[in-house]
DNA sequence: GTAAAGCGGGG
DNA sequence: GTGTACGCTTTAC
C-alpha cells in the first residue's frame, strides 16, 4: 500500500513510501503552453534569456481543450482537439519561472512579436508529487484489497508549561509527551508517557531531562506509519520544531523521515516523510456538523464519552505537585485521539485509493478537492488538458453568481401520526447522469439549437461528458459493491475460520461504497464551487432547477394519490394519508399505500432515477422549514435544527425542552406537555434562595446549578465593548484575583433587581437571589414556544394559566 | 441593511 | 511548495 510520496530535492527524484519499501522514481516536472516551438524559442532569446537554462525538453503534443466560456454560443465546440508545446525541466521549481512565459506582460510585447502568438499556459500549478501520481495512477497499487492493510498507528499529544498567555517555545518547556496505540496481533493496549519529573503513574517514563524528552519522543513515534494527533498541524508539531530548535538539539525522525512545515492556507501542515501524521481536526470539522470542535466535543459525538475535565490552568499546579492527575488527563487526550483516529481511518484510506492521492493530502482536502484530483486522472487518462484555476478577478466574479437552490415546502406545521418519508436515491449524481449535464456537453453545436432546453441550455446526445461518465463508473463500481454485501450477508451465517477475515472484508467493503457514495454525491457540489477548474454555474443551475421539478412532480402525484404532503426539502418528502380520501389512515394503510405508490412512480422515472421508501415515523412534528423532530418504532427520536445542546443555554432550559419534546412524540399529549412547561414555571417562581453547591432543603425541585450559563471568552477582556452578562461576570472574577484568559468558559447566574441584564450577572457560587422572571422569560419560554406554537399553544396559554386567582388579581 | 473582520483547534 | 482555506458569526459602518 501507498504510504507516502515525497520529492527529494537533492537527488531530484521521487520517493513512494510503501508499508514495506521505499521506492525512488525519476519524474520531470512539465507543463502546456498555447505557442508553437519556435515561437517560444524566439520569445525566449528575445525577450527572457535567462529562462533558455530552465528547460530541458519541448514538444508538440495534442492535447482535448474543453471551453468552459461562451455557453451561449451555439456554434462554440465545447471540446477541440487542440496542439500545445509541453515544455519539461528538471526542477519543479523551474515551472513557476517558465509561467512567465504567460504571465510577464507577454500580451503587450507579443502585440507586435513577429512569428506566432504565446497564449495560455495549462497545469502549471498541479504540485509535483501529486503530478506523478496522477500521470501514474494505472501502475500504482495503492490499495490491496484483500485486507485491510497492516498499519501501526499511535496517537500522540503533547503538553506544554502554560500559564494565562500562548505558550511560547523559546520559554515554555515541553513537560511530557502521550502516546497511545493498539497492537492488534497480541490484542494489547499501549499506554505511555514520557516526562522528566517522578509522577507515580503506571505509564510514565521518566528520563534526564527536556532535551531527552524530545529525543526519546521522536524515536517512539518515528516506529509507526501513522501519527495521529488532534491539531498536531498547528501546535504539537510546530511547537516542538521550535522548541528542539531553541534547545539545539536535531529534529531527527530517521534520514528520509524529516518534519516539514508547510502552508496550507492560513494554516499550517506538519509532515514526517514516509510516515502519515493525520491531524484529526481538520477532518471532524469537514465530516461532523457540530457547533464546536473540541476534543470533547467529537468524543462526545463519536462516542458518548466525557472527558476528564482538567482545566488549561491546572496544567503548572499539577506539575508543581507531582499530580498523577496531570498523566491521567494527558493519557485521555491521547487516548480520545487514537478512537477518533480508528474511527476516521478506512473512510479515509478509501478515498485514498479511489481519488489516487495519498494519505496525508486526502485526510487534509474537501470533497471538492478530491473530485477535482478524481477529474485530474481522469481527464490525463483521455489525454485531456485540465481547465485553469479561476485566476485574477475571476474567482470574486464566480462568487457573486448565484442562483436557485433545492425546494423546501413550508410544512404543515403541527403533530402529525403515521408518517412515511420517501426520498429519491442520490437525486443529484443520478440527473447528472440521466441528462448527460457536464461542462463538456452543455450547448454543443453537434446536437444544435434543440427543442428541448432546460433553462435555455441542452446537453449532448452523442457523447457521455467527463463529469457522467465518472459518475457512472462510481455509482457502479458502488452497486456491485452493494450486491457483494448482500450476499455476504445472506451467506456469512456459518463460524469457520474465514470468518473473520470475511468480517473484515466486508467492513472494508463497506467502506468502500461509504465514500464512492461520498464522492459521488460531491458532483454537484464541485461544480458550484468558485474555485474549480470544471467549475459550470450553467450546469449547476440546471441540477437544482431539475431537482426542483422532481420533487415538486413526486408531491403532486403524491397529493393525487390520496398523501397528505406534509414537509419536502430538496430530494425526499413526509407525507400522511389524507383522512378526507382514505377510510383509514394506520400504519399498515400508508404502507400498503406508498408501496403501490413508489411502484407506479418508478415506473415514470428516467431509468437512473428512484424514490425510495425511507422510514415509517409513529409521530412527527413539524415547526418551520428546516426544524422537525419524529419518533420512530423503537422509540427512537430524530430531530433535525432543533438542538439546544450549546453550552448559552441554561441546564434547565435544554432539559425542559427536551421533556416536553419527549412527552409530545411518544405520548402525543399537548396537555401533558402544557403542565410540564406551567410546572417548570411554578417550580422556578419558587426558587430555593441557597447558593450553589448547598442543599436547596424542602420542596424545592429546581436545582440552582442548572441555572448556570456558559459563553466562552473569545478575546481579552478589555477589547470587548459591550456589555454582555459574562464580561460583566468575568471582570467581577478579574476583581477577585481570578486569571482569565482567552478561551475560559464563563458561567454565570441571572438575579433579581431592575438594572440592565449584565449588572445582575453573578458569579454561579455568590447569587442566592436568583431572576425567576428571567428564567421564565429568557430561558425556559423561547425553546418551548418554538415547539408549542407549531401546534397551536400560545405563550399566554402557559404564562397566564399558572396564575391563582387571588383577590389583588379579582380587582 | 451590507461589508468587513474575526475566528476555529491546541496548551 | 508547479497550491495560499473556508464558512460561518460578530462587529463596524
Amino acid at each position: 500500500m501507498l504510504l507516502d510520496i515525497d520529492y527529494n530535492s537533492k537527488e531530484n527524484r521521487i520517493y513512494i513510501y510503501t508499508t514495506k519499501k521505499i521506492i525512488k522514481k525519476d519524474f520531470k516536472p512539465y507543463l502546456y503552453i498555447d505557442a508553437d516551438k519556435n515561437t517560444i524559442n524566439k520569445f525566449i532569446d528575445e525577450e527572457e534569456p535567462q529562462l533558455k537554462e530552465y528547460i530541458t525538453a519541448i514538444e508538440r503534443v495534442k492535447k482535448i481543450i474543453i471551453n468552459l466560456n461562451d455557453i451561449e454560443n451555439p456554434y462554440k465546440n465545447r471540446t477541440v482537439e487542440k496542439t500545445l508545446s509541453k515544455i519539461t525541466t528538471d526542477h519543479p521549481k523551474d515551472i513557476p519561472k517558465l509561467r512567465k512565459l504567460q504571465k510577464i506582460k507577454a500580451n503587450q510585447r507579443l502585440a507586435n512579436f513577429p512569428n506566432g502568438k504565446i497564449g495560455t499556459t495549462y497545469e502549471h500549478d498541479i504540485p509535483f508529487t501529486k503530478r506523478y501520481l496522477i500521470d501514474n495512477n494505472k501502475n500504482i497499487d495503492l490499495l490491496n484489497y484483500n485486507n485491510i492493510p497492516d498499519l501501526k498507528a499511535v496517537s500522540f499529544d503533547m503538553e506544554v508549561h502554560f500559564k494565562d498567555r500562548e505558550p511560547e517555545p523559546e520559554k515554555d518547556a515541553i513537560l511530557m509527551t502521550s502516546f497511545y496505540s493498539h497492537d492488534k496481533k497480541i490484542n494489547k493496549k499501549i499506554k505511555k508517557v514520557i516526562t522528566y519529573k517522578p509522577f507515580e503513574h503506571e505509564s510514565v517514563e521518566i528520563v534526564k531531562d527536556e532535551k531527552e524528552l524530545i529525543k526519546k519522543t521522536m524515536e517512539l513515534l518515528k516506529q509507526y506509519n501513522i501519527i495521529y494527533t488532534y491539531n498536531g498541524d498547528n501546535f504539537d508539531f510546530p511547537y516542538l520544531k521550535r522548541r528542539a530548535e531553541h534547545l539545539k538539539i536535531p529534529l531527527n525522525f530517521g534520514e528520509n523521515h524529516k518534519l516539514k512545515l508547510s502552508k496550507g492556507g492560513m494554516n499550517l501542515k506538519s509532515a514526517i516523510s514516509g510516515i502519515v501524521h493525520i491531524d484529526l481536526y481538520p477532518i471532524a470539522r469537514r465530516t461532523l456538523n457540530l457547533t464546536k470542535y473540541k476534543l470533547e466535543d467529537v468524543s462526545k459525538e463519536l462516542f458518548n464519552i466525557e472527558k476528564l475535565e482538567v482545566g488549561h490552568h491546572n496544567i503548572v499546579p499539577l506539575w508543581n505537585n507531582n499530580n498523577p492527575k496531570l498523566v491521567e488527563y494527558s493519557l485521555q487526550d491521547a487516548e480520545y485521539t487514537y478512537k477518533i483516529g480508528e474511527y476516521f481511518l478506512p473512510l479515509e484510506i478509501m478515498f485514498s485509493n479511489i481519488v489516487g492521492q495519498c494519505l496525508f493530502d486526502i485526510s487534509r482536502m474537501s470533497s471538492s478537492n478530491m473530485v477535482e484530483y478524481l477529474l485530474l486522472k481522469h481527464s490525463f487518462n483521455k489525454n485531456y488538458l485540465a481547465p485553469n484555476r479561476p485566476y485574477g478577478n475571476e474567482y470574486q466574479n464566480r462568487l457573486k453568481e448565484g442562483y436557485e437552490g433545492g425546494y423546501v415546502k413550508e410544512p404543515i406545521k403541527g403533530m402529525h401520526d403515521n408518517i412515511v418519508s420517501m426520498d429519491f436515491r442520490a437525486l443529484y449524481p443520478s440527473i447528472i447522469i440521466s441528462y448527460n449535464i457536464s461542462p463538456d456537453t452543455i450547448n454543443c453545436p453537434c446536437c444544435g439549437d434543440t427543442n428541448d432546453k432546460i433553462l435555455g441550455y441542452w446537453f449532448c446526445k452523442k457523447k457521455i461528458g467527463i463529469i457522467p461518465e465518472i459518475l457512472k463508473d462510481l455509482i457502479e463500481r458502488r452497486k456491485n459493491i452493494k450486491d457483494v454485501l448482500k450476499n455476504k450477508n445472506t451467506t456469512e451465517n456459518n463460524k469457520d475460520d474465514n470468518n473473520k477475515n470475511n468480517n473484515e472484508n466486508y467492513k472494508l467493503l463497506n467502506y468502500e461504497q461509504q465514500s464512492i457514495k461520498i464522492l459521488a454525491n460531491s458532483f454537484y457540489g464541485y461544480m458550484a464551487y468558485p474555485r474549480a477548474r470544471w467549475y459550470s454555474k450553467e450546469c449547476a443551475e440546471v441540477i437544482t432547477h431539475l431537482g426542483r421539478a422532481y420533487i415538486r412532480k413526486t408531491i403532486e402525484e403524491a397529493e393525487n394519490n390520496g398523501f397528505n404532503v406534509i414537509y419536502a426539502d430538496t430530494d425526499g418528502l413526509y407525507a400522511i394519508l389524507d383522512e378526507n380520501k382514505n377510510k383509514n389512515t394506520n400504519k399498515e394503510n400508508i404502507l400498503n399505500k406508498t408501496i403501490k405508490f413508489l411502484n407506479e412512480i418508478n415506473r415514470e422515472l428516467p431509468e437512473k432515477m428512484e424514490l425510495e421508501f425511507e422510514g415509517y415515523y409513529k409521530r412527527g412534528i413539524f415547526i418551520t422549514k428546516k426544524r422537525y423532530a419524529l419518533i420512530d418504532e423503537n422509540n427512537k427520536i430524530i430531530v433535525k435544527g432543533l438542538e439546544f445542546v450549546r453550552r448559552d443555554w441554561s441546564n434547565i432550559a435544554k432539559k425542559t425542552q427536551k421533556k416536553v419534546l419527549n412527552t409530545l412524540l411518544k405520548e402525543g399529549d399537548v396537555e401533558t406537555a402544557k403542565q410540564i412547561i406551567k410546572d417548570t414555571i411554578n417550580d422556578l417562581k419558587n426558587l430555593p434562595q441557597s447558593k450553589i453547591g448547598e442543599s436547596p432543603g424542602g420542596d424545592k425541585k429546581i436545582n440552582p446549578k442548572d441555572l448556570i450559563i456558559y459563553k466562552q471568552l473569545t478575546k481579552d477582556i478589555s477589547e470587548y465593548s459591550t456589555a454582555t452578562p459574562h464580561i460583566a461576570v468575568a471582570k467581577k472574577m478579574r476583581d477577585r484575583g481570578d486569571r482569565l484568559k482567552i478561551g475560559d468558559v464563563i458561567g454565570f447566574v441571572i438575579v433579581n433587581g431592575s438594572s440592565p441584564i449584565s449588572e445582575r450577572a453573578t458569579i454561579p457560587e455568590q447569587a442566592t437571589n436568583y431572576d425567576a422572571n428571567y428564567y421564565i422569560d429568557n430561558q425556559v419560554l423561547p425553546p418551548v414556544l418554538r415547539i408549542m406554537e407549531a401546534i397551536g399553544i400560545t405563550k399566554d396559554e402557559l404564562k397566564n394559566n399558572n396564575k391563582q386567582i387571588t383577590l389583588d388579581n379579582f380587582f
